[in-house]
RNA sequence: AGCGGGAUGGGAUAGCCAGGAGAUUCCGGCGGGCUCAUAACCCGCAGACCGGUGGUUCAAAUCCACCUCCCGCUACCA
């Protein structure tokens, strides 16, 4: 069994997105080379609050917003090529009646208690607001936060009845809090069956060793069921729908379930033929394929439910690391990602991107896209490497013998490809689909090698026996790169396939085919790859960076928020106040803005390198005067104690002394603060900050936070102009 | 803060689990060759004290300890 992680039906997908599949789907069909029976399944994660907030949003049913989604997904995958034996979603029957069994199971053998907890409610709608129903002020930060979480500010996990100002989200109203029975699953009680298991678990090391802090630390039961009317509801209950990620991962054995049943009404001659409770209970293998913002759910609570059902166990996760583009996270809000569709209306072969994100780096590194990579990827390996072999072979071949000459494969070239058949093996071993997806590859560049060692073109003429054998070589090569290459690059697999002269598909050999003898005779081949120019790629960027602008200045003119999430820390600190995005997109590995402030101006910083372009417009006086910049004197600096970077100031401004937060505490000695003259924004819009108001905004200069000052004898309250 | 992942020639990456001849491959640079092939391909050269400091060992990129810097995770979001 090969699973990948259920896409969560609440937006578009991204190239970086595809990772998780490629990945798995590559997997999936490398094991079927080594003739391993492998179901390959997954389906479309319908439920939980987003859905329904999102739908809420749109004025649509929550049904009809992610069936939408559903569909575009089960449309986009097989267009990149990946082909799941069965893709679901977890609303049809098949997973709701699993779902329902699964639960009864774990509440039979004693898994699942009652508990009593506080949750949100609107008091004028009589509803329940579950999670990101609710939206409210982060009672450390003073961010604006959402129900469970303070997404926007400092990050931290919320308890019920923490959030500051509650208000639901859906109709504005203040929300109160109220005792509601909830169920718990005792995951506590699967402490000491999960550390076993964590030592048995295979795969990718991030999810053999990130779950570890929880398994070996302090299990906590799990909460799963929500106040919801959307999810599945919780057998013998009527007024409570089951947690998302509990029905989610049980899609794994639903869609394999459908994928049986219908392989079975199949006509009976096919060999189609595949025993889901064999697979998930019995001597099946799982392996599940995921991203690797999910480890946890997929090492700690899902092995905790199989096991308390009596089903087997995982054998393996492979958790894939991010893609970003160009050095910075996809974000999605800003319309900074190539989206699938793009790339598709783009003309480019999905395979393309296959070998580009399979090869690149290791599978469970971040790794990063950019249509420049792309090319140089492209163009060196695809075309210049393995196409171009493939063609030169091929064609020498055809002109010559008319398809393969007969002759024997040479020692050297029959070890050659046994050593890569050996290594794609040892890659599938390993869970290195990197590994696994570089076995083509490195034969053709062994055979560029190759046939320039040997001049086959002079040969001819010199020498024809000898001719003859290097071709039959080449020929033989041409073969085992295609069969090896079918995992990573189906498609362009098969058009070599067929070229070959080979009947039917590549997809149905095993990797001793890489060994076996080509056809006698073929046609002239075709160019299989199509190098990619540099003025292509150039319009390529321009259009990204188009569409970046398009959506900032979008941004910008709906609330004036997300440049100044770039700025530097000083100026944060008093823009935080009025950034909130309304933040629609909360698609998986959406690994949004976090890290890219960062990022940024860490290379802004050093020695002076890269600038900031300066502004185009130009502003005039009275714009300018608008700004009412004031000399202060610091008073009293103290630093706020929750925060990393935030110190409470006390600035005199001449007419007043102003309450200051700014963000310089690692950036300066704060006890040195008092007494120093400062520069200052008096009109500033007030924020509040860490529960701190914060009247006026510190001018400081880059990300070391150099503070302007005067060098005369300007007293506090002097304008600066 | 804890935990996980990472730091390798100008850029990108492999090797690390199972320690061993002054380290893989690609891009880029320089020089040469070839002309069957999509200005592609082949050969050669230059370029890395394998993040830092200690330790174990006959031997460390690899194992151990500590440190620095990036990215991420931290359960009633998905």
């Amino acid at each position: 069994m090969v699973t990948c992680g259920l896409p969560y039906a609440n937006g578009d997908l991204h190239v970086g997105h595809l990772r998780t599949y490629v990945g798995g789907d590559t997997f999936a069909r490398a094991l079927r080379k080594l003739g391993q029976d492998v179901a390959f399944v997954s389906g479309s994660d319908m439920h939980g609050t987003p859905v329904a907030v999102n739908a809420w949003q749109e004025g649509v049913s929550p049904e009809e917003f992610a069936l939408r989604h559903h569909e575009a997904y089960e449309r986009t995958f097989p267009e990149f090529g990946i082909e799941f034996d069965n893709y679901g979603h977890t609303r049809e029957p098949s997973n709701v009646l699993l779902t329902r069994e699964f639960v009864r199971t774990l509440d039979d053998e004693g898994h699942i208690y009652d508990e009593e907890i506080e949750v949100a409610w609107d008091p004028e709608e009589g509803q329940p607001l579950p999670d990101r129903y609710v939206e409210g002020t982060c009672p450390y930060c003073g961010a604006q936060a959402r129900g469970d979480e303070c997404d926007e500010g400092c990050g931290r996990h919320l308890e019920p009845g923490e959030i500051e100002n509650a208000t639901s989200v859906a109709t504005g109203n203040p929300a109160e809090y109220r005792t509601r029975n909830h169920k718990f699953f005792r995951l506590s009680a699967f402490q000491e069956y999960l550390t076993g298991f964590i030592d048995r678990l295979e795969g990718t090391s991030n999810a053999r060793n990130q779950p570890r802090e929880w398994i070996e630390g302090e299990l906590e039961d799990w909460c799963i069921t929500r106040d919801l009317d959307w999810g599945i509801d919780y057998p013998g209950e009527e007024e409570l729908v089951l947690y998302v990620w509990v029905d989610a991962p049980i899609e794994y054995v639903a869609s394999t379930k459908e994928y049986a049943e219908r392989a079975d009404s199949a006509d009976s001659e096919s060999s189609l033929s595949f025993d889901w409770e064999r697979a998930w209970t019995e001597d099946g293998e799982l392996i599940h394929v995921v991203g690797r913002d999910i480890i946890q759910h997929h090492t700690v609570f899902w092995p905790a439910m199989l096991h308390g059902v009596g089903y087997n166990e995982p054998r393996a996760v492979l958790a894939s690391g991010f893609v970003n583009l160009d050095g910075r996270a996809f974000s999605t809000s800003r319309n900074r990602a190539v989206w699938v569709d793009d790339y598709l209306r783009e003309g480019f072969d999905p395979d393309l991107y296959r070998h580009y994100v399979i090869t690149g780096t290791g599978f469970q590194q971040d790794t990063d896209f950019s249509w420049d990579r792309f090319a140089e990827r492209v163009n060196g390996e695809l075309v210049g490497t393995l196409g171009n072999f493939l063609y030169r072979s091929l064609l020498f071949a055809h002109r010559n013998y008319d398809g393969t000459p007969d002759a024997e494969v040479s020692t050297e070239v029959r070890e050659r490809i046994e050593d890569a058949i050996e290594a794609f093996a040892a890659g599938v071993n390993d869970y290195s689909v990197r590994a696994v997806g570089r076995t083509g590859i490195e034969l053709a560049r062994f055979g560029n090698e190759y046939i320039q060692r040997h001049e086959p073109w002079k040969l001819v003429d010199s020498d024809p026996d000898r001719a003859a054998q290097v071709i039959r070589d080449c020929v033989q090569l041409a073969k085992a790169a295609s069969v090896l290459c079918a995992p990573t690059m189906p498609g362009k697999a098969e058009v070599l396939w067929s070229q070959l002269g080979e009947s039917g598909p590549v997809h149905d050999v095993g990797v001793d085919a890489a060994l076996d003898a080509p056809p006698a005779t073929f046609d002239a081949p075709t160019e299989p790859f199509e190098r990619i120019e540099d003025e292509r790629v150039a319009a390529l960027n321009d259009d990204l960076e188009r569409r970046i602008d398009e959506a900032a200045t979008r941004n910008a003119d709906g609330e004036e928020a997300t440049a100044a999430n770039d700025d530097s820390e000083v100026a944060a600190a008093a823009a935080d106040a009025d950034d909130e995005r309304t933040d629609a997109d909360a698609s998986d590995s959406d690994n949004d803005d976090g890290g890219d402030t960062d990022g940024e101006t860490a290379v802004d910083d050093a020695e002076g390198v890269d600038f900031e372009p300066l502004a185009d417009e130009r502003i005039g006086f009275e714009a300018f005067g608008e700004v009412d910049l004031r000399v202060g004197r610091i008073e009293a600096a103290e630093p706020i104690e929750s925060s990393d970077e935030l110190v409470h100031l006390e600035v005199d401004i001449g007419v007043e002394v102003r309450q200051v937060v700014a963000g310089i505490k690692q950036l300066h000695d704060v006890e040195s603060l008092p007494g120093r003259k400062v520069v200052i924004v008096a009109n500033m819009e007030k924020a509040e900050l860490f529960g701190v108001e914060s009247n006026g905004m510190v001018l400081a200069a880059g990300e070391a936070a150099d503070l302007l000052t005067t060098h005369g004898d300007a007293p506090p309250g002097t304008k600066v102009r």
